[in-house]
DNA sequence: CACAATTAAATTGCGCACAATTTAATTGTG
DNA sequence: CACAATTAAATTGTGCGCAATTTAATTGTG
């Protein structure tokens, strides 16, 4: 009996250390580069779309201000992004790319591809265990 | 080009997300009982044997004494373990369940079954989950 | 047996992550 | 148009999570 409160029963305890492997694996990749994990998150979306706002990001990454304001002043400070104010809604502050974080985009080419020898798993589990966490992430009323 | 550099087109993102989702849906469950879902996952592990050594509780949540000194310092502040040095080896320190602590599994014995409610999954797909993020996590060399 | 090497916790420092609140700007409504 | 409601960031506070270092105890080796 008790069965469901044993450790090695628990279904949301892998997931939880494989998240942690996961970023663990990340951290000699993206401290080549001087970023974080989720500093790198915001530089891909960065990538994608040169200027965004916090707002976006933070819909984009499911992070909150209070996460992102020290994070963005963080990439400010490495001369990776600039943050100014909205001119047209003062509440609204604008996250650009400098050169130097565009130019970043070419040193952070070769992760995707590290990352996936680092991992040591075939593109088929890989796959099919994203577009199964994708499903349970969508199946969230 | 630069597909592998897109947000969607990422591996670890959606499970970052997962994660972070998961603790998020423990929240309420864990607010009733007064506890964190790191100090639910000592908790599990105190549970199944009453008295662990600071170190045996890291190897099995795969956490640091960095993370765990202070946490366990705070669930000894909740009088649900006391922590105590070993006679026999002195670098060794005894975490053992309170009373208050073991009786706390009691109004645990639900959480499982709420998550399951709460994740709106079916129990084949998480199987499948759970079973694919162990293979990757063992993969590791 | 001395002493280097190892081990276990604790400590320090930094960066998330998020709840709750605050500040300021904008929008919606009577 | 005034003013309540909403929205966007920032701020405050707490708790991980981990790297690096420190402290103290134990073990291994010459």
């Amino acid at each position: 009996m008790n069965d469901k409160l044993n450790i090695n029963e628990q279904i949301c305890f892998p997931i939880y250390l494989l998240a942690k492997d996961i970023i663990a694996l990340y951290k000699p990749l993206l401290n080549a580069l001087n970023l974080t994990y989720p500093q790198y998150l915001v530089m891909l979306v960065l990538w994608e779309n040169e200027t965004r706002t916090v707002n976006t990001i933070g819909k984009t990454l499911n992070l909150d201000s209070g996460t992102l304001t020290p994070l963005l002043k963080r990439l400010q400070q490495k001369e990776l992004v600039t943050r100014t104010r909205s001119v047209t809604d003062e509440r609204v502050v604008n996250i650009s790319l400098t050169t130097k974080g565009a130019q970043l985009k070419n040193e952070a080419q070769c992760i995707p591809e590290q990352m996936m020898e680092a991992m040591n798993v075939s593109v088929e589990d890989l796959t099919t265990l994203k577009e199964l966490v994708i499903k349970i992430l969508n199946s969230k009323k």
